[in-house]
DNA sequence: ATAATAGTTGTAATCATTATAGATTTGCAA
DNA sequence: TTGCAAATCTATAATGATTACAACTATTAT
């Protein structure tokens, strides 16, 4: 299922989450563009229609959406998080070329993993790095 | 198979890779200490019984053998790369609470993922986050 | 309406990592 | 062995993403 802006909304109404400009347009943003952007995309973007936009918000904004569930950090490169509205279950691919990240399908859940009785586990994450079919 | 010091030392020749004093003291140190140590921990241990040691040999050294493939690169903490002498297919557990990173085995290989036809993976890491049985 | 709380902004600080340049060591040929 | 070029190491400075902070503004509750 697509997040929806507008379910979005209602889901940080429900978790008693501040609705501000800001906010909404981060999350707006985040709907519109799924390509896992920085938050210096993010910043540089929304900037040009809001000029009192701080990138301290965009900051801000997204650890309020990271840790509401809404939105997911790739830390899939060393140096800098990008941001990714979808959090159903799926893995990064990060070419090594071009650098573009993919999503991809698959089943986290049914991935056997010894040794974790006893954890409890919050979230998953699978990152690959390799060639994309454009680069090869 | 554990990643024996002296089998490691062979694997490096082989590739031309000169074995300084300096490499082959972090290659030492991270077959005694699997617990996932960051450059920093790296470097003051060794510091002590080489004053002379830099941290950018550190890093140089460190960048040298995950490109030779006899170290993985750990980033499941956003702030700070952690090194690993084990490359077998493994993933790797951060409790949120202690700052832990544990090991468990997992089969990547087996992992099915839809949308990955005619992408060259070269690498594959599985991170999981949540909280560790000591912790609970 | 007013006080308290939450959110925003701009700047400064932090800190892991990388760049750089000079010193040292190593490999190799004469 | 000697000498020289290439590789490595070291110390310091620069970079750049992220966080801390303090003043300002907006929102909520009484």
């Amino acid at each position: 299922m697509k997040a929806l802006f507008e379910d979005l909304k209602k889901e940080l109404k429900l978790r008693k989450i501040q609705l501000s400009h800001q906010r909404l347009k981060v999350l707006e943003y985040l709907t519109q563009n799924r390509s896992h952007p920085t938050v210096d995309q993010i910043f540089t973007d929304l900037h040009q229609e809001m000029s009192t936009l701080s990138k301290t918000t965009v900051y801000n904004t997204l650890r309020v959406l990271v840790e509401a569930g809404l939105v997911r950090a790739i830390n899939i490169e060393d140096h800098e998080t990008r941001y990714d509205i979808n959090v159903e279950n799926h893995g990064h691919f990060k070419c090594e070329s071009c650098g573009r990240i993919y999503d991809f399908h698959t089943d986290l859940d049914a991935l056997a993993c010894d040794g974790l009785n006893n954890f409890l586990i919050k979230d998953r994450n699978v990152y690959f790095n390799g060639i994309c079919p454009r680069c090869r």
